[in-house]
RNA sequence: GUGGUCAUAGCUCAAUAGGUAGAGCACCAGGUUGUGAUCCUGGCGGUUGGGGGUUCAAGUCCCCUUGGCCACCCCA
């Protein structure tokens, strides 16, 4: 047994699994670059008050954050998610709106783990913030639909719903109320609970008990103004417009207080668990001033990456591909000639690996088969006395001699045929 | 944080009612001295997660502990 080993719901991703997390984040960062996104990296220890503007009710502040407090006395905390960030770095340097960011990296809460959920966890996202257009969302929307896709997902639902403006919510969660405080105790204890600390998050419980109470419960359809009803009629008239598929689902509440109008999620269809959420996001329009900046509509998403990639191993998608070898040289002499052929080759810019520690020639083709390089590049005393090297296709083909100074460019010319 | 469940070689798993731990894969070395992926032979490899207890004897029973997984809480 190890001494140290990984500390709860901290994980190691090795080789080439670690590359498969950033090929699918190069993939991500190309669509939305593509998009007019830049990349945005903020600290991974903010000031926990920049957190608590996601929700004192939500127990992603309450309980669930790595918070402490530093040498210089000051009460921070690791990020749980990156859009509290990216408003509190608009409204500490100002950019010109509309302001189009997305990111990548780790975030962290301190919550039992359990599989593709971890206390360290990798997210990609986007936020956007100075535009109140629907359009925006549904432009946002669709960057996360097409990631999906390119990465090869068939089995992802999208699911919308508005919130409302503030205004709205406030008088839905007050019918809300009502409603479930009416129902009594057929009412689970444990969503009488969450009903005096966020009545909108009743409506996800998943106790069975709760069901038929909560899909007869109101619908926050019935409590938009005109405004947030246009809103979201017009996000989805976009959604339509584009063919990106989706349902409504008026009971849809995210956790974070922030959200107003619109949001949305994805599910996986693969995940036969309640841990079926891909990623979502939504409008936050009133954070940016909360945090101290001026008054600035927001939209956004966060995708969970682990997760994305266990959806891609459900459904066969999105492999891990390690990176493809040019030349694997096998050295049987001394080492040395291998030493002066890989440095030559790889200022060539081939790619090229070899082996170490003298072994035997059988034993280094073995390496060269697994290192999955296309050709074998042999040198015994017979070549080195002739100053030649034998060229090795390793999946199929003849071996043939060619002369030390002309190996570069045989290399270069099989590769790129 | 609560509950359930599991923990044997690097990996996937075996081991009758408690009786001194095995296989496959992987890895290494050979198969008449320069060539891999197949095949054959051999080898390395575990104080059965850790600690304590019951017993003549524990991988197998009990307690504690650590970790995984599942559900809940909650959330991406």
């Amino acid at each position: 047994m190890p001494t140290f080993q990984t500390s709860p719901g901290m994980r190691d991703i090795l080789p080439p699994e670690a590359g498969r997390f950033e090929q699918l984040v190069a993939v991500f960062a190309e669509i939305v670059e593509s998009a007019g996104y830049g990349r945005l990296n903020t600290p991974l220890i903010e000031d926990y008050g920049v957190f608590v503007r996601i929700g004192d009710a939500t127990d992603v502040v309450s309980k669930e954050m790595y918070d402490f407090t530093d040498h210089g006395d000051r009460h921070v905390a690791l990020r749980p998610e990156v859009t509290a960030s990216a408003c509190r770095a608009f409204a500490q340097h100002r950019p010109t709106p509309p302001w189009k960011v997305f990111y990548s990296g780790p975030n962290f809460r301190h919550e039992k783990a359990q599989r593709g959920r971890y206390r360290q966890f990798e997210q990609v996202g986007v936020e956007v913030l100075g535009v109140d257009d629907p359009l925006l969302d549904v432009e946002v929307i669709a960057l996360a639909w097409e990631f999906y896709a390119a990465l090869g997902l068939r089995q992802v639902d999208l699911i919308v719903n508005s919130l409302g403006e503030p205004a709205d919510r406030a008088r839905y969660v007050a019918a809300l109320k009502e409603y479930f405080t009416a129902a009594g105790d057929a009412l689970s204890a444990a969503s009488r609970a969450t009903l005096v600390t966020n009545p909108l998050r009743v409506l996800d419980s998943k106790r069975p008990e709760d069901q038929s109470l909560i899909a007869a419960a109101p619908s926050i359809a019935d409590f938009y103004d005109e405004g947030a009803s246009a809103h979201f009629a017009a996000v989805c008239a976009g959604l339509d417009a584009i063919g990106v598929p989706y349902r409504v689902e008026p009971k849809l509440v995210r956790g974070l207080d922030y959200y107003r109008r619109t949001i949305f999620e994805f599910q996986g269809g693969t995940f036969d668990s309640a841990q079926n959420a891909l990623g979502g996001g939504g409008r936050y329009d009133g954070l940016v001033e909360d945090l101290g900046g001026p008054a600035t509509p927001g939209v956004g998403f966060a995708l969970g990456v682990d997760r994305t990639v266990l959806a891609c191993d459900d459904e066969g998608v999105f492999a891990a591909t390690p990176r493809q070898l040019d030349a694997f040289v096998v050295d049987v002499v001394d080492g040395t000639h291998a030493l002066a052929l890989t440095t030559e080759l790889r200022r060539a810019g081939l790619a090229v690996d070899r082996a170490f520690d003298g072994r035997s020639m059988k034993a280094q083709m073995k390496l060269a088969n697994r290192s999955n390089a296309r050709h074998a590049v042999i040198v015994g005393p017979d070549e080195v006395a002739t100053d030649t090297v034998q060229l090795k296709p390793l999946f199929g083909g003849d071996q043939r001699t060619v002369p030390r100074g002309e190996i570069a460019a045989q290399l270069r010319k099989s590769t790129s045929s």
